[in-house]
DNA sequence: ATCTATTGATAAGC
DNA sequence: TGCTTATCAATAGAT
């Protein structure tokens, strides 16, 4: 409900973030209120921004504390003895959700892949083309904002140039790395209709990059 | 919102106050695990109907018993023992470890990088060059194996042909969009002596890919 | 913070 | 309790 329609999925704009989250939470608290009095229900909210600031309500003629005791009463925990076991299934969730990031980055980085079929690989190729193809935007879009506004450091200007020349060595290279396997491809694509959903690089000439030194 | 407009008070007719606790309660439901997700926030409610029937959601990546205890850290009740405290602290820790992965993770992919300096960009970008080299290593043994071996799978030979072409098409590509720079590096590259640090691909012919469909 | 085009929630009705 | 639909309410994006 807005000028768009949004996916229920992390903002990552903060800015637009922090909005969203003044704007749905005084919706939520609104919500709460407003079910509280139709329905002559008790309610309470707490609220934790990304930031840790803690936001609550509670309705009209009761407390949160009190609203914890029913809650500790119904739900048969108890809450202040409960503590400790929450805690430490907490920790041991945190942790785990720790390993499993740690494994992810691993990845990431090229390690830990010989356990992994080709089809996690490739899932995990793709990960790293997508964030390549960002990361080079963003640096593209620094290399054209300090040119435009002619006032770029000295050692950035050196960093941001030798880096842009550098991707494009690594391209060309692997590049080229890749026409070694278009000839195991080709030796096989005869067995299956499979042309067609080919990519039409594949049917491109391969660069020709021209390796040599001139002195 | 609905039929008709509806004033906020307590609505009298028993069976309809049932029929709207139960659409609101999902609704406010749906709309604290929207501000969670959305906004990366931790939100915890506690309902109880007016029959004293208790309903409860909490985000999940925690307890409600823990952000009860966030709640009365924060507002000052402080009736927990050292045991906790230390519990907590290891959380907290945890949770920051964990909180750094996300965003080297989050970096590796692509995301959130406007805060970032060039040589942050950069850094990140030599991490995803590795990591693709391995990766694309990886998957040429696989590609190789499997060849050899004779016994590849339909579908994992679709994959991984499929998967190369597609590569080479990226390279391809992102070889052609860093000429652009070429032309910024060319003209400054003078000012300096910058060139004997230059890799050779630099004075490199560009690749040509054709890219028009062949019917 | 304010303004609206849009999407989303939901009151009624079955 | 679950669907459907006409309406009202919340809010995303722009200012």
């Amino acid at each position: 409900m807005g000028r768009g329609k949004i996916e229920i999925k992390r903002i990552e704009n903060s800015t637009n973030r922090q909005v969203t989250f003044s704007k749905r939470r005084a919706g939520l608290v609104k919500k709460a209120r407003e079910i509280g009095v139709l329905c002559d229900a008790e309610v309470g909210v707490v609220i934790f921004s990304s930031g840790g600031k803690l936001y609550d309500y509670c309705s009209p003629r009761t407390s949160l504390s009190r609203i914890l005791e029913m809650y500790q009463t119904n739900s048969g925990k108890i809450l202040w003895d409960e503590k400790h076991k929450s805690l430490s299934a907490e920790i041991d969730r945190v942790k785990k959700e720790n390993d499993n990031m740690q494994i992810e980055l691993r990845h990431l980085k090229g390690e830990d892949l010989n356990s992994l079929q080709p089809t996690e690989l490739i899932a995990i190729e793709e990960a790293l083309q997508n964030g390549q193809t960002n990361l080079r935007d963003k640096l593209m879009d620094h290399w054209r904002m300090h040119k435009r506004n002619g006032k770029m450091l000295e050692d950035e200007h050196k960093m941001l140039s030798f880096r842009m020349a550098y991707q494009h060595q690594q391209d060309v290279e692997l590049s080229g790395g890749m026409r070694e396997l278009e000839i195991g491809y080709h030796q096989v694509q005869h067995d299956r209709d499979f042309t067609s959903q080919m990519p039409f690089t594949f049917r491109v000439q391969p660069s020709h990059p021209n390796l040599q030194e001139d002195e």
